[in-house]
DNA sequence: GTATGCAATGTAAGCCATTACATTCATCGG
DNA sequence: CCGATGAATGTAATGGCTTACATTGCATAC
C-alpha cells in the first residue's frame, strides 16, 4: 500500500517571517506586496525571493482588518440551481478578476430571511460591494447596507420608479412583447406558469406584461389561466399538466422562464401533445437550455453576459468613490425558435415568423 | 422622483459597543455568543438586548484570527457553467449548514495552476477544511495542504490506488459497463467524445473504461474514435460532427459526459441524423439535462447528493479530529433510457433494454 | 558647504474578537 | 463563623497586517 510522503509540518509563515528573512521590516514587505512602486527594486526583489520561498500568503482576516477592505464582492443569488444566473454572474466574475477582486457567492432560495441572513454573512465577511438581485428585500436588509454604506447594485431589474440603482432589463415591458407577438398570432386562450410572486418583482413584472398585452387588446385577464410555482422543471411539467385540465384549455403557455418551459415541453411530450402543434410554449431568459430542448424554445432573449460585465464594472466605480452613472437599461430580444405557432386550426399560409 | 430615506451612517458595532450597552465586559459578550452555558440567563438577556439593537454581527477576521478557525469551508470545483458539480454541491452544502458551517466555492475552470492559487485564496481566506474534485493536482497544491494541515477530500473519485482520502465511484470502471452494453448491442465502431485527459483523471478513466471494455471483448482499441475537448454544448457538437465524418463512421458515440451528450444530439438533429436510429449516443453522470433532451439519454447514474451529503460528514469528522473512516467507494447505475440502441441493420426482434 | 527635498525604509499604533488567567462573591460544610 | 469551592465575570495578551508618521540618507540647488 502507498504511503503519504512525511511533509514537514509548518505554522503559515507570516509578514514577520518574510521580513526576517529579507532582512527588512515587515512594512517594507507589505509595500512590496500591496504598492510595489514605492520599493526600490532591488529590495522588491530580495522580499519576493522571501516570499517565493516561505510560500507566504497574506492571512486574509488580518488583511481585512488591517485595511478594512478585501478586495472581495459578494453577490446573493436566488439559486444555483439552475443555469438562469450562471452566465451573467460568470461575466460578473470574469470583469472583477480583472480588477483583481475576488467574488463570493451566496443563494437565498428566493427567501427574503435568507437573503437577509446572507448580506449580513458577506458583509461580515468583508465585502467591499454587493451585487443582489431584484429589488425586492426586507427593509433590515436595506436599512443594514445604508448603515453600512456598502455599494450594493440590483441586477436583473429595470424599474423606472426605484431610486435604488439597478442594473438589468424591462421584466415587464420584455414579457408583454412576447405575450403581444403571441396574441398576434391569433391565440385567445393563454395559460401562464409563473414563479411566486410575492417576494419576486421580476415574476410580478413578468406576469403583469401578460396581462398588460391582453389589455391592449381589450381582452379579458381574466381569460388568462394561472399556475403559480417555485421554479424547477418539475414544477414547469406540474403546470403545464394542470393547464392542460383546464377549460378551455389553453392553446399557448407562456411560462417565467427557461426551465419552466422545459418541464412543460417534457409533460406535453408525456401527454401526447405536439408542440407547437397542439399547443404552445414559451420560455424567458435564453439559457442554454432553450436551444437545446425539442422543440427549441421561442424564448426572451436576455444579454446575460453584458449585463454582468457592466455590473462588475458600476461596483467598481461606486467602490473607487467615482459615479457609476445612472440605472442601465438593456434591451431584449425576442428568439424565435419553433415552440410557438399560431393555435391549431389556422389557415396554414399565415405567417407566423 | 423618489428619494432615499436617509439613513444615519455608522460604523460597525465591534464587541466594545455590544460590552458598553449591556454593561459587561467584552469577554462576557464574546462567550454569551459562543458559549451561552457559561452566561447567566440574566446578563444573557441583557447582551442579546444589546446585540439585537445595534445590529451587531461579529467581524469575521477578527475571528478568524482570534479563534484560528472560521467554521468556515471551501469547496474547489473545474466549473460552475454547467450543472455537472451542482446537486452535489448543494447536497454538501446542506450538510455543512446542518453543522453550522459555511461554505465558500471557487472554481478552477480544469487548470491546476488555477485550482492551486484557489486552494491558496481559500486557506489564506482560513477555510479550515476543502473538498476537491479528483486525484490530478500540482505537487506544490499538496504540500501547502499538508504542510499547513488542512484537511481535505477529493470527491468525484474512488482510486484504489491512492493513498488520498476520497469518496466517490469508479469511473473506470462505470464507463466499461457501459461501453460493454453498447458493445453487447452489437455496436462495433465506437466513437468517444472526451475531456482533456492531461490534468483530468476521472476523464482519463473513464476514456480508459472504453478501451478496457473493447479489450475485454478481443477488440482492437485503434478502432476507437476518439475526439477530446473541453467540456461544453457547442464543443460536443463540434466533435459529434468530425466523428460522423471519419470512416467508418461510429454507429454509437460515447460521450464523456452528459454535456457533451447534448451537444451530440443537437449536431444530429441538424446534420438530419436520427438518434438512436441511425446512431447510438450515451452520456454520464446523469444530470437533469439528460431526461430532458430528445431523445431522452442512456447515461451513467450518479448518486450525487449522497456524495456531496457524505462528503461533509467525512470532513466535518476530520476536522473534529475523528476518524473520517477510509476512503468511500460509491455505486454508479446504468439508466437507460431512448438514446441506445443496437446498430441500424441489426434484426428488430433483438432486444436491447 | 549647507539647506532643501524626496525617495526609501523603519517604528509602532491600531483593527476586533477570543481566551488563559485573575478576580469576585455567594454558598456550603464543618 | 471560616475557609473551600465554584459559578460568573473581568483583565489583558494575542493574532497578522496596514499605514500614519518618523527617520535616514542622498542628490540637488544655491
Amino acid at each position: 500500500m502507498p504511503r503519504l510522503r512525511d511533509v514537514p509540518t509548518t505554522a503559515a509563515p507570516t509578514l514577520e517571517d518574510v521580513a526576517a528573512r529579507a532582512r527588512v521590516s515587515t512594512a517594507t514587505v507589505s509595500r512590496t506586496l500591496n504598492t510595489p512602486s514605492m520599493v526600490s527594486a532591488a529590495t522588491r526583489e530580495r522580499v519576493m525571493a522571501a516570499v517565493e520561498a516561505l510560500g507566504y500568503a497574506p492571512n486574509f482576516g488580518a488583511r481585512a482588518m488591517a485595511a478594512k477592505r478585501t478586495n472581495t464582492f459578494g453577490a446573493i443569488i436566488p439559486t444555483m440551481e439552475n443555469a438562469i444566473f450562471a452566465r451573467g454572474l460568470q461575466a460578473f466574475q470574469e470583469e472583477l478578476g480583472h480588477n483583481g477582486i475576488t467574488l463570493l457567492v451566496a443563494s437565498s432560495s428566493y427567501d427574503p430571511a435568507l437573503e437577509e441572513e446572507q448580506i449580513r454573512a458577506l458583509v461580515a465577511r468583508g465585502a467591499d460591494a454587493l451585487l443582489l438581485i431584484g429589488h425586492d428585500r426586507t427593509e433590515a436588509a436595506y436599512e443594514l447596507l445604508d448603515r453600512r454604506r456598502i455599494p450594493y447594485l440590483a441586477a436583473w431589474v429595470h424599474d423606472p420608479a426605484s431610486v435604488r440603482l439597478s442594473i438589468g432589463f424591462d421584466n415587464r415591458a420584455a414579457m408583454q412583447a412576447l405575450a403581444d407577438k403571441v396574441l398576434g398570432l391569433g391565440h385567445r386562450h393563454l395559460g401562464a406558469i409563473t414563479a411566486p410572486r410575492a417576494h419576486n418583482d421580476r415574476a410580478r413584472a413578468r406576469f403583469e406584461g401578460i396581462e398588460a398585452a391582453m389589455r391592449a387588446r381589450g381582452l379579458d385577464t381574466a381569460r388568462l389561466q394561472v399556475e403559480e410555482m417555485a421554479y424547477s422543471i418539475e414544477n414547469g411539467a406540474e403546470a403545464f399538466r394542470r393547464l392542460m385540465a383546464r377549460a378551455p384549455r389553453p392553446t399557448a403557455v407562456l411560462c417565467g422562464n427557461d426551465v419552466f418551459a422545459a418541464g412543460a415541453l417534457m409533460a406535453a411530450r408525456e401527454m401526447g401533445l405536439s408542440v407547437p402543434g397542439d399547443v404552445s410554449v414559451t420560455g424567458f431568459d435564453d439559457i442554454e437550455l432553450a436551444g437545446i430542448v425539442t422543440p427549441a424554445l421561442t424564448t426572451v432573449h436576455v444579454p446575460h453576459r453584458e449585463m454582468g460585465r457592466r455590473a462588475a464594472q458600476m461596483l467598481v466605480a461606486l467602490c473607487a468613490g467615482a459615479d457609476p452613472g445612472p440605472s442601465v437599461k438593456l434591451e431584449t430580444t425576442i428568439t424565435c425558435r419553433t415552440s410557438l405557432r399560431p393555435p391549431p386550426g389556422t389557415a396554414c399560409h399565415q405567417t407566423f415568423t
